[in-house]
RNA sequence: GGAGAGGUGGCUGAGUGGUUGAAAGCACCGGUCUUGAAAACCGGCGUGCGUGCAAGCGUACCGUGGGUUCAAAUCCCACCCUCUCCGCCA
């Protein structure tokens, strides 16, 4: 959430950033509604200090024995207070019409985000490994997933509905060997503290990162009124909110492993078949709290973190830089990994690494004392997938498919397969 | 689900209607002392908002949101959270 001051100190740089977003928030209007907001709250406070003096000088005069005195008084304070009532209702009023407005403004793109407007403009960041041959018989996930007899979609259908999927035998317990082997990294290999956190948070805490008020249609509500965790992120991040951290306690890094909830409200006929994009899934996720000067460090220290895994399952992807219009609302800049996918022919984002700047950190009011042991400033939040398990399925199902139906066990899941080499199909 | 207790500044903890933004201690910052450190002593030390070039002034804030009153940390209402006991339960 933007600092209204810093607004109306940087109009320029604001529209320009807004702009950049394809977004219409103007910082004249948001001025002009802070103008009106200031020149009330002036007036209420004038008549404040009147009330009070007066109020302390009918203290003074009651305590003298001067209750004439003290009765004239009550008389005038009477009057300064009607005001005062209604001017604190129109004081409450401005200032959540202002609030509102800047809570539904998403974050300005760090200077060197390459400006665009989806994702057909994101930029190639690098590339590691060699895409494999191309090949007419490369099979897709659900495909060598229900060949194995392992990804049972109707089952699925008939329990929950859509977009969801039940995994059985072998490409279970992959999936699991997946996420251990990802947490298992991040927290004795990156320095990641792990966390198991509620997959159930309220209001405030889906408003801190930025899920709601704007996206609350992308979750999932319960009926007693908290929401569905669509990533880790939401939990790990507010751990910190309405915090104040010391200076030696950061950076914090955290990690969870947890299913992710996602209503895909506006993706109606996206990726329907397979288990590409589902109501639920799995996913390490990396959270970074961190002093502000080290944050643009730390984006690409996780982004490495990212890499890692996928360059310890042998799996070929490129690193994406997101354009300006492609990026998430509490993002300044964004690195997507995009692994390639045999059975599609095409690179399908697994990752997603983002440094948000103290865009969270004001939404959640977390912040750290400075050196000189007084002044306060707010931290830096980064976030990022370290691997979405399911998609991470996808790939090694995809990358290590075999002809004969089989799929291979990528050398650094072994220890979580009990050694298994090979899944063999069912019956 | 039933009964009770409680939420005060970075922390501990006083304070039940009138110079209380809030005692005291700890922590922290500055200073004296010391070869240095510790101890001791002296002083300082909340946040947001408004206003001002600034010093400052004003205002709000004692879980959150309302209300009563000339005046609220203190009284009333609602909600949130924590703890204890009982019930139920993986």
């Amino acid at each position: 959430m933007f600092d209204i001051r810093w607004i109306r100190e940087n109009p320029e740089l604001f529209d320009e950033g807004m702009e950049r977003r394809n977004h219409d928030a103007r910082a004249i209007q948001l001025i002009a509604l802070d103008d009106s907001r200031r020149g009330h709250v002036t007036k209420l406070q004038e008549a404040q200090t009147r009330r009070n003096t007066t109020s302390k000088a009918i203290g003074a005069a009651m305590a003298s024995g001067d209750k004439v005195k003290a009765e004239d008084l009550k008389a005038e304070v009477s009057e300064i207070k009607q005001f005062i009532q209604s001017g604190e209702d129109e004081e409450r009023r401005l200032t959540s019409e202002l609030n509102d407005a800047l809570s539904a403004i998403p974050n300005i793109p760090l200077d060197d985000v390459p400006p665009g407007k989806d994702e057909n403009d994101n930029v190639i960041y690098r590339v590691v490994g060699d895409a494999p041959a191309p090949s007419q018989n490369a099979k897709e996930h659900f495909e060598i997933g229900e060949a194995l007899g392992g990804m049972d979609f109707e089952t699925a259908a008939n329990l929950a509905g859509s977009r969801f999927v039940l995994l059985r035998g072998g490409v279970a317990r992959l999936e699991r060997a997946l996420g251990q082997f990802m947490i298992d990294l991040h927290t004795t290999q990156h320095g990641y503290e792990e966390v198991a956190p509620p997959l159930l948070v309220r209001d405030a805490v889906a408003f801190g990162t930025g899920q709601l008020p704007k996206f609350s249609e992308d979750l999932f509500k319960t009926t007693d009124g908290r929401w569905l965790i669509p990533t880790a992120e939401v939990p790990l991040t507010n751990t910190v909110a309405d915090q104040i951290l010391d200076l030696d306690t950061l950076p914090l890094r955290l990690t969870a492993l947890t299913p992710c909830f996602r209503s895909e409200a506006g993706s109606a006929g996206r990726d329907t078949r397979g288990m590409l994009r589902q109501h639920q899934f799995s996913k390490v996720e990396l959270v970074s709290i961190i002093k502000p000067e080290k944050s643009l460090d730390e984006l690409e220290r996780m982004v490495d973190c990212a890499e890692t895994v996928l360059k310890k399952l042998d799996l070929h992807f490129r690193t994406m830089t997101l354009c300006s219009g492609d990026m998430g609302f509490s993002a300044r800049k964004t690195y997507d990994l995009e692994v390639w996918l045999p059975g599609q022919q095409a690179y399908r984002e697994i990752s997603s690494c983002s440094v948000c700047g103290d865009f969270q950190a004001r939404r959640m009011n977390a912040r750290f004392r400075l050196e000189d042991g007084k002044s306060l400033a707010h931290v830096h939040t980064l976030n990022g997938s370290g691997v979405a398990t399911g998609r991470a399925l996808i790939a090694v199902l995809e990358n290590y498919a075999n002809a004969d139906g089989s799929v291979t066990v990528p050398d650094a899941l072994r220890p979580y397969m009990g050694n298994l080499e090979t899944i063999e199909p069912a019956g």
